[in-house]
DNA sequence: GCATATATTGATACGGCGTATCACTAATAA
DNA sequence: TTATTAGTGATACGCCGTATCAATATATGC
């Protein structure tokens, strides 16, 4: 776990230079505190587990990390932005099961919203440029047993 | 217009009456500027047009007129909270092609994309609480003539 | 109509969240 | 090593929504 997590860090920062930018200390922080994580998490939190950087630093890696692709936004049921790491082989456009109860997110795929909506649109001479979806609910786990802890 | 605009306004307020909330001038007020919009529009824009209304009076109406179904949140590409007149005939959950350009949305239905997202779900043992979905591009008229102004 | 209880108002202040600014610092390239 | 340039972080700002609370307006009972 502990190699993962280095590993992945490793690659967001790789990453992060492919694109043109510097391999700095508090960058390096930054995707650490990021790979640590296990779930979608919102920008203070992230800030909060690393005192001494500053607010904008945090923001900025954030901005560019969802960029580059390898982060994703999602947006919860109450409206609070948070940010997801992205699946390491999959980073095009896709969308989540978002589990309400442990946080857990699940991609989802194995389903044909773009066609439908495309052909919807279609129908009606509506130029589709863009859409987004959120999926909230329980996941198995919790579903099963919702007394568990969050 | 003006006739259908006062009886939308009436009809706004009644709602609220059927809620339990008074009949006042100020609320008058507000639900007489939304009677008047013909696209989405923001809390901000909607003060503005409101002068000696106090803002936590606009957005409290606004609330009180979302709980009652008459009134939708959406949120546009840019992140941007908007609200939307809902169809005086279809008060339920349903969802929007917002046109990027001119800012007409319009309803999105013949279409089964919960009935899909159920099926997915179902499939994974997710249990499904709730969804949001928007869907940005340009409607049939500015699609046609993208010189249009906005 | 009048008094009473209560919802509503609106000025103010607060809080969350993201960003602009800008002097300073650190990382890269020559 | 020096010059160039990106990055940093303290601060302040701005937007947006909400809590507070004394003053006010509205509905209700007499």
């Amino acid at each position: 776990m502990r190699n993962r997590n280095y590993a992945l860090a490793d690659q967001l920062l790789e990453t992060l230079e492919e694109q043109g930018h510097r391999d700095t200390e508090p960058r390096r922080k930054v995707v650490a505190a990021i790979a640590r994580k296990n779930r979608h998490f919102t920008a203070e939190e992230l800030r909060g587990e690393l005192p001494g950087i500053g607010r904008a630093t945090v923001y900025r890696a954030l901005k560019l990390l969802v960029q580059a692709g390898v982060l994703c936004r999602v947006m919860l049921a109450d409206g609070a932005l948070h940010y997801q790491l992205n699946d390491s082989s999959r980073h095009g456009h896709h969308h989540h099961l978002l589990c309400v109860h442990c946080g857990e997110s699940e991609d989802l795929h194995g389903c044909d919203i773009e066609g439908q909506l495309h052909r919807v649109a279609a129908a009606r001479q509506f130029q589709l440029t863009g859409h987004w979806l959120e999926v909230y609910g329980q996941c198995r786990n919790c579903a099963a047993n919702p007394a568990l802890p969050a």
